[in-house]
DNA sequence: TAGTATT
């Protein structure tokens, strides 16, 4: 099997349009093979208004966007960008690509056709000879598939490799076949056996990335002297619900009118009473695009959640802006509110409180 | 023995 090699050591934009081999317009798709590309190596605190501005500067942009955690709102480092005109979109990869910005170098190229085929598709490398470079690797792994990128990891202050790579192929059937091919096996020259295995999926560690996310908002947020009781507080409760520990809350009494009118006096406002299902929050800023796996996972992490709910626009089904949560647990429920509220998912700073009873008029 | 490329 001939296979292209493709060396990513210079971000090259390494994938002209249709290369990916897929015809567009067979499926009813429209045709943006030309038009779409991917951004690489973003620097992580670019905005999408940013990214916007940056290549709106080349042409008019059908459409753009920066691709963000879909739990802590942060960058991911990368996005897409389509223009209207395709001449924009090669003279954005002639133009921007390779472009430094921070510490980072960015890479722009043509976005493959999305596929469920092209995911998961990235392996991890480990006890590799030393001296090998990464040209030497690609050519290693290039014999079971297109590569998309590659890098050995180097040791920060002498430069020698630590003897770990990572290799994307362009199909996860590619990287299965590399794996099968290669774990195990002895590079030639070398004594010891390389590992290859899929690289852990960034989504696996949501949960803690979010805990610690939460954990940096909330230390921020009160810095006040006069809040640091607060403040330890709080953050000791996350780390103890990370590891399973039992709420610092736990001793006040659940479902308890001391309790709701504690709360109630400080909120200032009247709560509606605790439905057999539980404790009943109210979620205000969501973006439209929110959905109901974005409360299962913020509110999760605090403890039993029994149902969510996005509002959403009849006509439009994009999410209101709203959404409600439900908890069982009070204690569980109040240290949600007190960490989610005033927390920023990407570009909106959230409102959460239990939700209210609504005076009734007259 | 860990960086981050598929909306």
């Amino acid at each position: 099997m001939v296979t292209q090699i493709i060396s990513t050591m210079e971000t090259q934009a390494n994938n002209g349009p249709g290369s990916a081999g897929i015809l567009n317009g067979t499926n009813g798709e429209p045709d943006d093979s030309k038009t779409n590309l991917i951004v690489n190596y973003l620097p992580q605190n670019m905005t999408q208004e940013e990214f916007k501005s940056l290549f709106g500067s080349i042409g008019e942009i059908e459409s753009c966007k920066l691709v963000r955690d879909k739990i802590t709102g942060q960058s991911l480092g990368y996005g897409f960008v389509n223009y209207v005109d395709p001449n924009d979109a090669d003279k954005a990869i002639n133009t921007l690509n390779g472009l430094k910005l921070q510490t980072k170098t960015i890479k722009v190229s043509y976005a493959r056709p999305s596929s469920a085929s092209i995911r998961d598709a990235n392996l991890y490398v480990s006890s590799l000879p030393k001296n090998m470079n990464q040209k030497e690797m690609e050519q290693l792994f290039s014999q079971y598939g297109r590569i998309i990128t590659s890098r050995i990891l180097v040791d920060q202050v002498t430069g020698v490799s630590r003897g770990v790579g990572f290799i994307r192929f362009d199909k996860r059937i590619e990287a299965e076949e590399a794996i099968k091919g290669l774990n195990g096996q002895k590079p030639l020259g070398s004594s010891e056996p390389i590992t290859v295995k899929f690289a852990n999926n960034p989504s696996q560690k949501t949960g803690q990335a979010l805990l610690t996310h939460l954990y940096q908002t909330t230390a921020r947020r009160y810095t006040g002297p006069l809040h640091h009781q607060t403040q330890r507080f709080r953050l000791d409760s996350l780390i103890n619900m990370a590891y399973g520990v039992k709420s610092p809350l736990s001793f006040l009494p659940r479902f308890s009118p001391i309790t709701i009118d504690s709360v109630t006096n400080l909120a200032g406002v009247s709560l509606t009473a605790p439905t057999t299902a539980g404790w009943c929050i109210f979620v205000y800023n969501l973006s439209p695009e929110a959905d109901e796996s974005v409360l299962w996972q913020l509110f999760g992490p605090f403890g039993a959640v029994t149902n969510v709910k996005v509002i959403r626009d009849f006509t439009t089904n994009k999410c209101k802006g709203f959404g409600f949560v439900t908890m069982t647990n009070y204690d569980e429920a109040a240290m949600a509110i007190a960490s989610l509220n005033g927390y920023r998912l990407g570009d909106r700073v959230l409102q959460v409180s239990f939700k209210t009873s609504k005076p009734h008029k007259a």
